[in-house]
DNA sequence: GCCAACGTTGGC
DNA sequence: GCCAACGTTGGC
């Protein structure tokens, strides 16, 4: 299995609009790398989710429910999306700062590449954060 | 609001 | 194929 994060904005997309929809579509992904990411995510692989620009913190843990698939936003170009459900919510999100200060965590994708917006995370990473956040199940 | 990082576009 | 101009993301 693989692990990911995913960035949005919690104005556009919230991890509370997720929880509240049961299944979201994780589309509008518009650079390439990010799309090869998408298309490489597997049926069960965990994403984290970070709130992005105003918040700054991951906030809890999604599952890939459905491979990629055509992006219906795109008006042009070949741009694919996946479908998630929100599995952990985090009871202590992880903030941005917490990360950075973080040794175990200073090779994390998030920090290398600031403006990839789903980007593969190693197991331990995963599960360091996992557990920095407290996550817990999502009823 | 500013700016650094980085991706894309288009002229040459 | 190079590079300047421009647009976007996202942290500060």
């Amino acid at each position: 299995m693989n692990h990911w994060l995913m960035k949005s904005e919690p104005e556009a997309y919230s991890w509370d609009d997720l929880c509240r929809d049961k299944v979201g579509t994780w589309d509008g992904v518009r650079n390439y790398q990010a799309r090869n990411n998408l298309r490489a995510m597997k049926k069960g692989d965990l994403c984290l989710f970070y709130h992005s620009v105003s918040e700054k913190a991951v906030v809890g843990i999604c599952r890939v429910i459905e491979e990629h698939f055509p992006d219906e936003t795109a008006k042009d170009g070949d741009w694919s999306c996946v479908r998630v459900e929100p599995v952990e919510a985090f009871g202590a999100p992880v903030t941005l700062a917490a990360i950075k200060a973080d040794a175990s965590l200073a090779g994390i994708a998030l920090l290398r590449q600031s403006r990839l917006s789903v980007c593969p995370i190693a197991p331990a990473e995963f599960s360091h954060l996992r557990s920095l956040g407290k996550a817990r199940k999502v009823a």
